[in-house]
DNA sequence: AGTCATTGGGGTAATTGGGGGA
DNA sequence: TTTGTCCCAATTACCCCAATGA
């Protein structure tokens, strides 16, 4: 069967708690906090876009971060963003 | 090639339980719960409008874009949090 | 006429949400 | 301040097997 696959990939509380090796009610209060943003199911549970998961896992440079992406953001425009 | 209009997409429910990453029994669960509109074929199988799953994936995901309050909110004391 | 993955139905464990307290 | 753990109620996931869809 043909998949049109044009979602973004989802992950339960429990996959999010276990990458970042935290409880998932942990999970739940950032999702609270504005700081993950959450699709959540009919049925109320939380789903959590993978994308945005990895990106914040992989922001270990956090300090000199928001300057570096301040200043990427607005200059060389073709050699960046490579994903999907 | 049959035909497929292009108002009228139907999605199966192994679709639909991929893109909200959730059980296709889930799904009809919700079916059954009037949460979404389900049309059944002659045999009994459920099908699912495209346009309707994408409108409630896309209702709960009211972003909090409040990513920066992540990175350097450990040094801003005076305004932030005030609940409980 | 067949195969084979998917779906439906029911029932039972596991996960999740929310509040509260350590 | 952030996290982990307690409670309970609701939602979801996995088990079976028979019928449908392609």
């Amino acid at each position: 069967m043909s998949f049109h696959g044009d979602s973004e990939v989802l992950l339960t509380p429990a996959e999010v708690a276990s990458l970042f090796r935290v409880d998932p009610k942990t999970v739940t209060r950032w999702a609270k906090a504005g700081k993950l943003s959450s699709i959540r199911t009919l049925g109320g549970h939380r789903r959590y876009k993978e994308s945005e998961v990895r990106a914040l896992l992989g922001a270990a440079s956090e300090a000199a971060e928001a300057e570096a992406a301040a200043n990427a953001a607005a200059a060389d425009p073709g050699k960046d963003d490579r994903q999907r």
